[in-house]
DNA sequence: ATGCCTTTGTGAACGCGTGCACAAAGATGG
DNA sequence: CCATCTTTGTGCACGCGTTCACAAAGGCAT
């Protein structure tokens, strides 16, 4: 997936491992399915199932919220909604606002999933005078300048930037002074912020790298293993060959990695970001 | 941020953690950076605060590729945008097919990272008649019909669902059987697929409620903590007391959790997924 | 050529997360 | 009321990932 924490290893909060509240959400998901079925209660092995875990997993991140099961039985579906949906603070309100109304903040923008689960989109903000006004999902989308007042005026904690990478970073500064203790980024950038604002970020091309490197990981080792070499399992030896002339090859453009054929591929294409 | 593999754990792919793999991307795009302000050179250091990450496992993750550094010098940027691109198999072009073209597909379609990086748009195709033929980020929208012949005949081995929750088992099974081999999910469902298919998820709902959770837990700490005694440190006892009554609430409708009022919060609003 | 200074590469320790396996708890039937 | 059967809750061990800290390596100045 396209999820991961920045730094900052969360403290732990409350006792409640980092790595059980992230599937909380999970959890939710299934038992609210199971809700709108009126399925009464659910096994672990069965609510694992549906989630896509381990039960002794399941069993295990439950344990850190209490003791809400039945043994012999199994969980209360809707009291379990209702405890993981308290804990994860989906029983309040949270306005948020989205940043950046191009393609994606637009789509972001009309996303069902915002709207339910207590969370209200507060405003859509953009730095295109030509698009202030102009309504996108039902909102009329306001102008940067009017930022800081927006968050402070509806008193919101959690800001989602969906604009280019070259903007994030100066929004997320402004995100940050107003106010905003939480942030979704979205854009391609590393996002530094003060200590106490958490910041998550969602990367597609990221993600797609990651995607890559197995596919091309299963391509080498089920086909002839010598289209890719270089995926020798042996370390390669110190000392490079290839590598020394350094300070002369990066001295002119980039154009040190085109020519230079190494022990292995000689496809050069390298591309900017 | 969004992310997290699916299951499986990933098998150490070729001695290279799987924690290592995903922090490639996040180096590889400094890196290019670096390269495109002709930095000939750079240190584990500077490279490790640019990507956001600590040096140590910077130099311990470069490690797992191999010696591409000079001690006492740092990395020559150049070839190490080369090795980490042919790492993460960029050297190569990956066709990819879009599944589900609404507003986030098409956000998707039109999103600028996808093109570079190796990465090609091979098609777009959505369920609905009317959109075929119509013309988004420049390709026209396939049916899907047309999907195993699109995936076959352009040898597509990475997919991307960005239709409904509720399509998205289906369009990943025939996506499976028509060869694809790596998917990356954005519909809000945990996807079953056999054993050699990889799943990456994005999901904005779900990395939206770890904010809310964090973001609750700041404010329960900070102010009163008498709005939120839900969040009591202490572990709640056994045999709660409101729980017993389960075979007789959860007959009827999903009205169990509003009108159960336990010993904490009193707001009931759990709504549907 | 020699010594100093910088930076890498990695051995080792630590901590978190995962999964096993089982005892305790409770429901259910006789 | 007792026996049996199901399912939870968790102690424990294992493995991955992170971090520290340092020796080895190489450049650079003298």
């Amino acid at each position: 997936m396209a999820t991961g924490r920045t730094h900052r290893p969360a403290t732990r909060s409350r006792g409640i491992p980092e790595a059980t509240v992230a599937r909380l959400p999970l959890y939710l998901r299934a038992l609210t399915a199971l809700s709108e079925r009126s399925v009464p209660t659910v096994s672990s092995e069965e609510l694992a199932a549906a989630a896509g875990v381990n039960s002794a997993k399941l069993r295990k991140d439950f344990s850190y919220l209490g003791s809400y099961g039945t043994r012999g039985v199994g969980y209360d579906v809707e009291y379990l909604v209702y405890q993981i949906s308290r804990e994860l603070g989906l029983t309040q309100d949270w306005p948020v606002v989205i940043v950046g109304i191009g393609n994606l903040g637009a789509a972001l923008a009309n996303y069902g999933g915002f709207a339910s689960r207590g969370f209200r989109v507060a405003a859509l903000i953009d730095a295109d005078p030509a698009m202030a006004g102009k309504p996108v999902a039902g909102l009329p989308v306001r102008h940067t300048d009017e930022l800081e007042s927006i968050i402070s005026d509806n008193g919101v904690s959690i800001g989602v930037i969906a604009t280019p990478a070259g903007a994030a970073q100066q929004v997320c500064d402004r995100l940050v002074a107003a106010g905003i203790t939480s942030i979704l980024n979205f854009a391609p950038t590393v996002l530094s912020v003060p200590d106490g604002v958490d910041v998550r970020k969602v990367d597609l091309s990221i993600e797609l790298q990651i995607l890559a490197f197995h596919e091309q990981r299963k391509a080498g080792e089920e086909t002839t293993p010598a289209t890719t070499p270089a995926v020798s399992p042996a370390i390669a030896p110190k000392t490079t060959p290839a590598a020394p002339s350094r300070t002369a090859a990066g001295a002119g453009a980039p154009a040190g990695a085109g020519s230079r054929k190494g022990p292995d591929g000689d496809v050069p294409a390298v591309m900017p970001a």
